[in-house]
RNA sequence: GCGGAUGUGGCGUAAUUGGUAGCCGCACCAGACUUAGGAUCUGGUGCCGAAAGGCGUGGGGGUUCGAGUCCCUUCAUCCGCACCA
């Protein structure tokens, strides 16, 4: 037995990297197809077992690919503009892009050892300039667009400036900032300055002040998934809102499109759901509240304009612009007191205090425009400034919060809707409001009796004959803040000549990014960039200073693979014509509300820019479930103790026909066990230092002894046992010695766990078993086998200490290595097994302890074409019908498996052909060079170096998927399950091709049958043919 | 609260249209070989039961000759969003 992978696994690799076996080119001859993988961010860490999994899948289905003919791109880079190599730049001094650099190498080389088949030649980088020439490039062309709401597209700015010196904004339906109306004069005599403020109103790339999320520790603005409960995700620093002139993307104009396009991509539902989610439309209406005494009107969205007489009060956001001008004079010091009170709140206190009510009345009322009552205006931070008008009608009776804030202050609820079919309650008494849009509209004048769609169509259409209101879509997705106050990351393309900016021209690109002394903001709040030494144009015009946030880098890279060493073009034309989109692309879904939108709105933008024929950028898409750490609370068990236990239950178990003391004294020695018939002393023991002393002071005493040391309690139960057998035989024995007991114990020795003693051991322990911090023992005990008749001992039964399973993270310090997994069972296994570990999709807990399994099989694989001698064996001669079945029904599970991305059940499917074939002792030719090309995509070390020693030049990867013959497949017999009421009772072997009536007669007569029929009526007999046989009696 | 997903042996899992529940692997048990090897091989292994047999896919109910699979209901866990009007 002689599998050498290590050896095997260079020398491959080797011969891949010299003969450039995965490179890849334009080929018409062949169909295209493009499988990318999530590109990883290469922190300081290294991979872990959870990054490979995505890897190895998307890396098996595109050699896969390749086997069934077509030309597939399969590209690999790094993401490596990121937050943490600034952070340790600011620490220690060093260059974020060495750090990055010497980081990508390290995953570079882990990459490598796993045998990807990547077109290592297409490698790129995100903060390389000749790639970020082109994020650059695409920033300018969003600046230089505007989008058309009604021609849902992008356009470029230039037309609308045309368009404006024409017509001004009439009659356009443009996506913006602020709704604003001019004319062709009036544009005509505005300044440079104000033409240009008015066109950022316009640009898909914009310039606006904004409530951001401003982290003073880090500082640095963060998008709202870098929080988490009010502190920034990295470093846990509090953050807080400030306003900030920042540059934006105008994302929300493509929001109806980044939703329909979603029915036409093959992505996971949940996915989709989770954009939908995120996009959020909603379909209502605006309508405009007249105000008592003022001139001013307040719009609200509502999506249900239906319940508008059921409107008893309206609610403004504390940010609200009209409620310094509205408030009453005697209410006004309460209200600014609870504007204050709302303001000061932090966004973390906002978050957890969801229930409480709170709110304040401004003395003011407001008139319903249908019902014509007056109702009182309040404010409440329950209404968000952010989202529609950042004003409400309430409408206590269908809406769960209006009513909890109606209950609270003691404001009337006006029943609208009814239930069908139920009688009409008395409002005042209700305990919850009434939220379903399924009912019949009641006290509402004409619109009583309609359903709540056709009410709401008919107040929409009523509001828009009498102006007061219109139809309108709202979108909870915000335009995304573009700018980050940091040094690594692309600068912007854009410089200000009189504060106005303007983007630089193209043939100026890369704009690379300077070199500074340090990569703090400077004392007075300046970005990073703004201590860079003449950073101006040529013209001496100052360049922005904000850098862009890492989904810049990494919206669009997946075209630039198409084409990485273009200078002139981000891509050419033949390329993108060739590979037009990704095909499959597999990843994490938490990138589902960043990465993945922002992806699909830049590729739609290039779409309208005519750029790239598919609106969609990926297809395909597969989520790779998450890997969890495992082992999470540690319990200190005294191990010696529960070693003794353990052996101690084991030998009573055992009834060994010699009586037991348990602890032993003698003199100044303590024995844990001893004999007295046979004058045998058991002593277990953790370390050398007394066994000398031990052992001389039984033989001084004539006893016999046995030294148990402590891991071999656990592991070599059975030998032990054996061995006081032999001792009670008469047999004799030697003092059994240990080399090094403490190196291995059997337990996952932690050593992070700071004050171990001598004594004790921690053992991690899964956290299933823990409830309440305390161990549930009976199900450790199950849980770790070894332990089911021992008694645990656990410093205080308490746990001492622990931490939750999650995601892997360095700081948890449960990563898991790959490189290690590598080195001890070879990348073929590593591959193989962490496929084997269930469904792609699913999050899993990882546990190397199957790996063993993985190991034996490619060793057992090894063995079809080796003797023990590890010498080649393979026969020419012709296979056996039962070799060939076995193959071929390999063949056709493996396609299927694959092509569906069942890889757990096709590694399942390998291992058994391979116990198959060993159990016919196959070594066939023709049986075993159709197998290895089958699993060179699975293990594509070992099935290179096996098709080489067939006597192959080349390499297998160039080979054709192994053809199916149904014919190998087809039974003569099947073996019916018979069953009695839906009971498999006995099994009947028939021909397949037998008929019915021939069936139902051979069972009824089976001698088997006849216990079942006996003083029974047979009411029914059902036969599904080569499937099943039920008899109904 | 809303949306999504998942519940099958001691464990990871399998069962493509409703048709033999538990494939494959781990762990375990028994044995062979062995030096008491981190190697290999053979057999066993859902639970209860001596057996016959019974019970079994989170719980309850239903449809069906037949349900892990379909329907209703309920519980648990995980993920996402979260005062979105």
């Amino acid at each position: 037995m002689d599998y050498n992978f290590a050896h095997i696994e260079e020398k491959w690799r080797d011969y891949w990297r010299a003969d450039k076996t995965y490179q890849v080119a334009i080929d018409h001859t062949r169909p295209k197809y493009y499988v990318l993988d999530m590109f990883p961010y290469p922190s300081g860490a290294g991979l872990h077992v959870g990054h490979p999994l995505g890897y190895i899948a998307s890396d098996i289905y595109s050699r896969y690919k390749r086997l069934k003919g077509f030309n597939v791109l399969h590209p690999m880079g790094y993401d490596a503009y990121g937050l943490p190599a600034e952070q340790y730049a600011i620490q220690t001094g060093t260059h974020p892009a060495e750090t990055t650099m010497k980081n990508i190498n390290r995953y570079r080389s882990q990459l490598d050892k796993i045998g990807f088949s990547f077109d290592l030649e297409r490698e790129l980088c995100t903060c390389d300039p000749i790639y970020y020439k082109w994020t650059q490039w695409t920033f300018i062309q969003l600046f230089n667009s505007y989008y058309c709401n009604h021609a849902q597209q992008a356009r470029p700015i230039s037309e609308l400036i045309d368009i404006f010196a024409k017509q001004g904004t009439k009659n356009l339906d443009l996506a913006r900032t602020k709704d604003l109306s001019f004319t062709a004069e009036t544009w005509n005599v505005m300044s440079e300055k104000e033409q240009q403020e008015t066109l950022m109103n316009y640009r898909l790339a914009y310039l606006d002040d904004a409530m951001v999320n401003w982290c003073p520790e880090l500082g640095s603005v963060l998008a709202n998934d870098e929080i988490s409960d009010g502190l920034s995700v990295r470093g846990g620093h509090p953050v807080e809102r400030k306003s900030m002139r920042q540059w934006f993307l105008r994302i929300t104009a493509y929001a109806d499109r980044l939703l329909s396009g979603l029915g036409t991509i093959e992505w996971n539902e949940s996915i989709k759901d989770i954009q939908r989610n995120w996009i959020g439309k909603s379909v209502g209406a605006s309508l405009f509240f007249d105000i008592e005494g003022s001139d001013e009107k307040i719009e609200v969205f509502t999506t249900r304009p239906d319940t508008i007489f059921g409107a008893t009060f309206m609610v403004l956001a504390p940010e609200h612009e009209l409620i310094c001008q509205i408030t009453t004079d005697d209410q006004r010091a309460d209200v600014q007191e609870y504007v204050m009170y709302t303001k000061n709140r932090s966004e973390r206190e906002r978050m957890t205090e969801v229930k409480r009510v709170s709110g304040q009345f401004t003395g003011t009322y407001a008139i319903n425009p249908f019902s014509g009552k007056r109702i009182p205006i309040w404010v409440a931070d329950y209404v968000l400034m952010g989202y529609g008008t950042g004003a409400i009608m309430a409408v206590p009776a269908h809406d769960s919060r209006d009513f909890a804030f109606a209950c609270h202050f003691n404001l009337p609820i006006i029943q609208v809707v009814s239930k069908q079919e139920e009688p009409i309650t008395d409002s005042s008494t209700w305990t919850e409001s009434y939220d379903s849009k399924d009912g019949i509209i009641i006290n509402s004048d004409f619109i009583n009796g309609l359903t709540v769609r056709e009410a709401s169509e008919k107040i929409i259409a009523e509001a828009e004959k009498r102006n007061i209101g219109k139809g309108k879509i709202n979108f909870r997705l915000r335009d995304a803040i573009f700018s980050r106050q940091r040094y690594w990351g692309e600068p912007f393309p854009i410089y200000y000549k009189n504060d106005i900016p303007y983007a630089m021209p193209e043939s100026e690109l890369p704009l690379e990014l300077p070199e500074i002394d340090a990569y703090l903001p400077t004392e007075t709040g300046e970005p990073p960039l703004a201590r860079a030494k003449n950073w101006k144009t040529k013209e001496g015009y100052p360049i922005e200073t904000n850098t862009m946030p890492g989904f810049a880098g990494s919206s669009a890279y997946f075209l630039r693979y198409m084409d990485p060493y273009n200078k002139k073009q981000f891509f050419s034309k033949e390329s993108i014509d060739y590979w037009q989109q990704v095909d499959l692309y597999i990843g994490g879904s938490e990138h589902a509300t960043g990465h993945l939108i922002y992806a699909r709105f830049w590729n739609m933008f290039l779409f309208d820019l005519g750029l790239i024929p598919e609106s969609e950028p990926f297809r395909k898409m597969i989520n790779q479930g998450m890997i969890q750490g495992r082992s999470s609370f540690v319990y200190r068990v005294n191990i010696e103790k529960l070693a003794e236990y353990f052996i101690w239950n084991k030998i009573k178990d055992k009834k060994l026909g010699v009586e037991f003391v348990q602890n032993f004294r003698d003199g100044k020695h303590k024995f844990d066990f001893f004999a007295p018939e046979i004058k045998l002393l058991v002593e277990v023991k953790r370390a050398q230092s007394s066994e000398k002393d031990v052992s001389s002071y039984a033989k001084e005493k004539g006893y016999k002894i046995l030294l148990i040391p402590v891991r071999q309690v656990i592991e070599k139960t059975d030998i032990i046992l054996q061995k006081i057998k032999d001792v009670i035989a008469g047999k004799e024995i030697e003092v059994f010695e240990d080399s090094d007991p403490l190196k291995e114990t059997g337990f996952y020795v932690s050593k992070n766990y700071p004050g171990r003693e001598f004594y004790t051991d921690p053992i991690h322990v899964d956290i299933n078993l823990v409830q309440n911090d305390v161990l549930d023992i009976d199900a450790f005990r199950k849980w770790m086998p070894h332990f089911a008749n021992a008694v645990l001992l656990l410093e205080d039964g308490k746990y001492i200490c622990g931490w939750e399973v999650e995601k892997m993270s360095k700081s948890k310090f449960n990563v898991q290595n790959p490189d290690d997994l590598v080195e001890r069972y070879g990348a073929d296994t590593l591959r193989m097994y962490e496929m084997f570990l269930g469904p792609l999709e699913q999050s899993k807990p990882w546990d190397t302890q199957g790996i063993e399994g993985v190991s034996r099989f490619i060793k057992k694989l090894w063995r079809l074409f080796h003797n023990n001698e590890n010498e080649f064996v393979i026969s020419d001669e012709p296979a056996t019908e039962k070799e060939l079945k076995t193959l071929h029904k390999t063949i056709k599970k493996i396609d299927d498996d694959t092509s569906r991305f069942s890889f757990n059940t096709a590694v399942s499917a390998f291992m058994i052909c391979v116990n198959e074939l060993t159990d016919l002792k196959c070594n066939k030719r023709a049986v075993l060079e159709p197998l290895l090309i089958l699993i060179a995509p699975y293990a594509p070390f070992v099935a290179e170096e096996l098709w080489s020693q067939l006597g192959h030049a080349g390499s297998i990867t160039k080979q054709d998927f192994p053809k199916l013959d149904e014919n190998y497949l087809s039974e003569k017999s099947f073996v019916y399950p018979v069953s009695f009421n839906g009971k498999k009772r006995f099994e009947l072997e028939l021909p397949v091709d037998t008929k019915q009536a021939e069936i139902e007669q051979i069972v009824l007569n089976a001698p088997e049958a006849a216990k079942w029929i006996e003083g029974k009526t047979i009411k029914k007999v059902i036969i599904v043919p080569n499937k099943i046989i039920n008899i109904v009696v």
